[in-house]
DNA sequence: TATTGTTATACTCTATAACTATA
DNA sequence: TATAGTTATAGAGTATAACAATA
């Protein structure tokens, strides 16, 4: 939470009562992201593991230089993170023996059963959010959310969520 | 921007491709908050300090207890806040007479003026959301984040954007 | 005794620059 | 020379505990 918390600092004065989708948006996109970490907390680690998870459940075998740009973590952080998740049992890193200077990371059996875990999490977190709309409501919420975010120019990634299924 | 990069660092690997409200709304928010950061850089100030600026406008002389309470900074991160500033001639602050332990925090001239700049910023940031939608679409798209937020038990402090004005 | 503002400390995350070993 | 991983360092934000002045 980056961006959230500070925006969310500015939530008991937003700008305008009646038209204030980005200050929802934010203050909605904080309270989504916190919930789903504190859903992880059953697993023990948190949404940048559990990101990482996935990526390297996704592509096994993946270097550490590659991680790094997808999840956004840097380089050098990546480090300590991939040691704890090592240290934890979840995952390896194998020297490539195509180029030495490559660490290979790939999960365990461990890994694979926290990775496994996620996606129920992941789908209970989502109903928590819609819950409270019926099924045209949420098409029609997702509709206006998608068509922001490509006004937007966020990449979506639609096909990352069939990937580690 | 607390939850929203963590949960952002997990975007690439979304959960559910049809389905995944709490997804968009993290990442949209994200992009929401800092959008937000980036236009107040104009003015030189972080959206923290926006939403400082604007409590002590709606309530000049607030202690720093209280305005720690509200913003959610911690009493003691609160302190180098309003040094820094004060330090840039945004704010003041004077010993209660009614009570000495308290610092009454007050707004300059000058203070006044960055604040006045801060709503046409915000509506700016506004656009840049809704743009892609018709007026009747931002209507309903907000009332269905509303009550997401309301079933999320979120305080939505709708009277806020009025006192400022 | 409790509270306000403050200082100090530790912990996390971020960003950067260097270092090593490989290529 | 360039790159992958690593280490070290500094900065910002958070949280906590302690302290002096005041109530």
């Amino acid at each position: 939470m980056i961006y959230q918390e500070v925006y969310y600092g500015c939530m008991t004065t937003a700008p305008q009562p009646h038209h204030r989708i980005a200050f929802l948006l934010s203050q909605l996109g904080s309270d989504a992201a916190s919930g789903f970490e504190r859903a992880l907390q059953a697993l023990d680690i948190t949404a940048s593991d559990a990101g990482l998870l996935r990526l390297i459940g996704r592509d096994p075998g993946v270097s550490q230089r590659a991680l790094s740009a997808q999840v956004g973590v840097g380089p050098s952080r990546i480090v300590a993170v991939l040691d704890r998740l090592e240290g934890r049992g979840l995952i390896e890193r194998r020297r490539s023996r195509a180029d030495r200077r490559i660490h290979e990371v790939v999960l365990t059996e461990e890994g694979e059963r926290v990775l496994g875990n996620i996606r129920p999490l992941a789908e209970a977190h989502e109903s928590a959010f819609t819950e409270c709309l019926d099924v045209e409501e949420v098409e029609l919420l997702q509709n206006l959310l998608a068509r922001i975010a490509d006004f937007r120019g966020l990449s979506l990634d639609v096909h990352a969520g069939t990937s580690t299924s």
